[in-house]
RNA sequence: CGGGGCGUGGCUCAGCCCGGUUAGAGCGCUUGGUUCGGGACCAAGAGGUCGUGGGUUCGAAUCCCACCGCCCCGACCA
């Protein structure tokens, strides 16, 4: 490709309203612009990219028996209706105005009514399918380029299975295809356990890429490689236990105190035995939530625990359920609530609680005595150093981006949408489904994350734009312009893609410029001084290393440089 | 949706607080010339409803109100 004819804008400054470095260097080097908030155009050599990534993610999922589908973004809302996920995305979910059609923000509904109307049979079974299509989710604020925008890119996969143990199978297959397509895109990433949030589901994992910009927070053992995403990750804590006193409750005065820690302080003990006491609403009921201490209460643990969302409840609503303002509730006499509690304090005793009126707390309470527990369950949110729940090794808790998702969905979908089978007994069975996805433009945003340099972007091989960028230092002298056109013949025929910059009456020091923005893995220079001796210099955008040989040696040196 | 910031040629920004010639700079763009190994130089040019609407005023980029857009933090993220 000649420069002086592709259309690549590139910029000398910094967009404005760009954070992440991904984001700069995707506009500054021309393969994307903004068009409206989490929008964006994606030019020529951005797009070149996006195919490279989208190829790579055909061959390994091809290789596991995939077929590749192309379905409609279009969707009849009837059909998101059935699954109770019209409700379920709300407002992220794109609603069409003058038809009942929703703008598809993913794909199990559609995919499983296909299976539905074509798989009778066990004989049908298994199937893996998969497309790369636009979805459309209204995020409420998206951000950081392309990495959370209102329309992206998804590979998205659909496995069909007779019974759980192959869904084993369709899943482990899929995990082993992702490490190949990450893998392969030049990625860095780790594997964490992930939330299967309320929507129910088995298990499933997230892939994931460390970054301080990453909207996740996971939990990493660096010596037994347990990683997990916080939503889920647990950690060796002591339960709080029993003490042998037993004493009957009793109600203490404690004037003013609001948090746990005035609680302890004037109580003069540690913070372990009270009871921290949290409102939350699910649907129209209202459920104590019980934590040791300062614990933090994860709401994604509270939410897989319910079965569905809750949300912290409003002060003035929670002083009409209980006569009392947050930092008073206690679980001893609260009526009309759930109460559940963090498995720290199971069947603990000698507790301290709201007393559920203003400025009192009780004394001595024993969960197995004087409470009515619900459930206990993994609530609390595990903090940096605490100690693996594997090997006991100091946790380190990391940011990071969600490049990937697969998960055992079971059976939720194929049994709302119907999509049964018969087995070989004559009887009919539900499907046992998998879905999984992958963000295709975040694997592009993450590898310039994880490669770059203040100059500009370092591509990996396999998904650069170009092979080579190949450079005329000077296009007024004959010998460098008769040199750089043989040169890009040759690499053409070779096959490898070159880009050639031929602009005229661009300075030497430009061209150098937009090299190192673009940044194709080997850069070629043709200038006078090298060529002189019938020299040609490459630069390895990677490392900065430089390398003069003779002309006739070009061809092979850059074949070895672009295998490595 | 809550909090904060921003909106001025294509890009990055100054000017606004304290209203008053013709609204500026750098980069980019056009033309001519000189350059030619790390974003060259000289000269001459083109290009702006100062986000939109309303208000205050003799006079508004500047003050006030509303709205729109964009970015950041939070909430949210099957």
């Amino acid at each position: 490709m000649r420069l002086s004819t592709y259309f690549l804008p590139t910029l000398k400054e910094n967009p404005a309203d760009a954070a992440m470095a991904s984001h700069r260097l995707m506009v500054r080097a021309g393969l994307i612009r903004p068009l409206a908030a989490g929008i964006y155009s994606w030019l020529p050599v951005g797009w070149r990219v996006m195919k490279k990534v989208m190829q790579i993610i055909r061959e390994e999922m091809d290789a596991i028996g995939a077929q590749e589908f192309q379905l409609p973004a279009l969707n009849p809302v009837e059909i998101w209706q059935e699954t109770g996920r019209v409700e379920a995305f709300g407002d992220t979910l794109f609603h069409i105005k003058n038809r009942p059609l929703v703008l598809a923000p993913t794909h199990e509904e559609i995919f499983t009514t296909i299976a539905k109307d074509n798989i009778k049979s066990y004989r049908d079974l298994p199937q893996i399918w998969y497309q790369i299509q636009t979805k459309f989710r209204n995020e409420p604020r998206p951000r950081s380029g392309v990495i959370r925008g209102r329309q992206f890119f998804m590979k998205d996969s659909y496995s069909f299975d007779r019974s759980f143990e192959e869904l084993d199978k369709s899943y482990g297959l899929h995990r082993e295809a992702y490490k190949k397509i990450y893998t392969r895109s030049g990625l860095k990433f780790f594997i964490v356990g992930a939330s299967s949030g309320a929507m129910g589901g088995t298990g499933s994992q997230e892939f994931m890429v460390e970054s301080p910009d990453g909207e996740d927070t996971c939990a990493v053992c660096d010596s037994c490689g347990y990683a997990a995403n916080l939503e889920v990750a647990s950690s060796r804590v002591k339960p709080v236990g029993r003490l042998e006193a037993s004493n009957p409750v009793e109600e203490i005065h404690t004037p003013n105190i609001k948090t746990i820690d005035q609680l302890a302080e004037f109580l003069k003990i540690s913070t372990e035995r009270l009871a921290k006491s949290l409102v939350y609403k699910a649907d129209d009921s209202a459920v104590l939530v019980l934590m040791s201490g300062n614990d933090q209460l994860n709401e994604a643990k509270l939410t897989a625990a319910l079965g569905k969302n809750a949300k912290a409840m409003e002060p003035a609503e929670l002083a009409a359920f209980t006569g009392a303002n947050a930092g008073s509730i206690g679980p001893v006499g609260l009526k009309n609530f759930r109460i559940i509690a963090d498995r720290r304090l199971e069947e603990a005793n000698e507790l301290i609680s709201g007393a559920n009126k203003d400025d009192f707390h009780v004394a001595h309470i024993d969960f197995s005595r004087d409470v009515k527990i619900d459930g206990y369950f993994d609530l609390r949110t595990i903090e940096a150093g605490e100690q693996c729940p594997n090997c006991g090794h100091a946790l380190r808790i990391v940011n990071a981006i969600e490049i990937g998702h697969i998960f055992k969905l079971g059976t939720k979908y194929s049994v709302s949408l119907h999509a049964n089978y018969l087995d070989e007994a004559g009887a009919e069975k539900p499907v046992v489904m998998g879905s999984y996805g992958i963000g295709v433009e975040r694997i592009i945003a993450c590898h310039i994350e994880q490669n770059h340099d203040e100059s500009g972007i370092k591509w990996g091989v396999s998904i650069a734009p170009f092979d080579v960028h190949l450079a005329s230092v000077n296009m007024d002298n004959e010998d460098v312009v008769a040199a750089a056109e043989k040169l890009f013949t040759e690499l053409t025929e070779a096959g490898i893609e070159v880009l050639y910059d031929d602009r005229r009456g661009v300075s030497p020091g430009f061209k150098f410029k937009d090299a190192d923005l673009l940044g194709m893995p080997v850069q070629v220079i043709v200038g006078e001084r090298n060529l002189k001796q019938g020299n040609i210099e490459l630069k390895i955008r990677r490392t900065g290393e430089r390398k003069v040989v003779p002309g006739a040696q070009v061809l092979d040196e850059i074949r070895n440089l672009l295998r490595n």
